[in-house]
DNA sequence: TATTGTTATACTCTATAACTATA
DNA sequence: TATAGTTATAGAGTATAACAATA
């Protein structure tokens, strides 16, 4: 096999970032009525892994302000997806979970997502879906997480 | 070598997807004041790398409606970045390069996004990066790109 | 009639700034 | 005084719908 030369890591950045970019668009793209956004299902996601977490904290973990992530729980909570719960000894902060409906919906809200998405997977060979596979928390540790 | 099982595609997506969009929101959050957003650089490069295209083939290939792709042109044209050509065979449609300034802007322009992205991909092993290498022509295949 | 592009309007996601309540 | 959250406002990026010009 031969040795392939190292990346370079200007190259990388420049080529990845585009290409993330571009899936974000495809995956919006993808988005029926009445399905659930990407930021809708990050925040989701991260409730249900990592259990009750405060506007302040989620939103750091997004890297959003806390602002705008309170626009985006406040878009989930009428929707009974997300409830909030008082901190029990600090009185400013109020703790957001994931409510059973919540879960089973996440699921279920993003099928054509999902769909797409996997069709698209399914187009690779079985090395690449390796490759995915393994550049995926690579991705995730990039951004901090 | 132990030899991994086959990931899921379904989980893979599931993933992949939410690790993406992390990435974009983190991108998004080093931009400085009067640096292009991810868009605008996306539409720039590809113009730079195609060749003048109408607001309708690079709606096509960014994955968003032409009015969309306009708004975004429509953003860079009076900074001199973009420049419109009319069809030469076909009065209805107008091709779209981007100018010397664009191509020099396009690098100056993204420095802050650059480096922070940079200085993250240098905390990955030389196996690490290889793995992102390898993995961003596969996400672009992805997207149709 | 079909296609390209534009204009008008709206929704999501994000930001900054100012405010309220609690520590 | 400092911190958590909310409200008000704005801008980018997207969408749909209606329109004008050209093929």
């Amino acid at each position: 096999m031969p040795c392939s030369p190292d990346p370079s890591p200007h190259d990388v950045a420049v080529e990845l970032k585009l290409a993330v970019g571009q899936l974000v668009r495809r995956l919006r793209a993808q988005i029926g009525s009445g399905e659930l956004t990407l930021s809708q299902l990050s925040a989701m996601a991260r409730l249900e892994s990592h259990g009750p977490m405060t506007t302040a904290d989620l939103a750091r973990a997004e890297a959003v302000k806390p602002q705008s992530m309170g626009a985006v729980l406040a878009s989930l909570e009428p929707a009974g997806l997300v409830e909030r719960r008082p901190h029990p000894t600090d009185g400013r902060q109020i703790l957001f979970a994931l409510t059973p409906l919540g879960v089973k919906e996440r699921h279920r809200r993003s099928a054509a997502q999902q769909q797409w998405m996997e069709t698209a997977l399914s187009r690779l060979s079985r090395k690449e879906l390796h490759t995915l596979a393994a550049a995926t928390p690579l991705i995730k540790r990039l951004s901090g997480g």
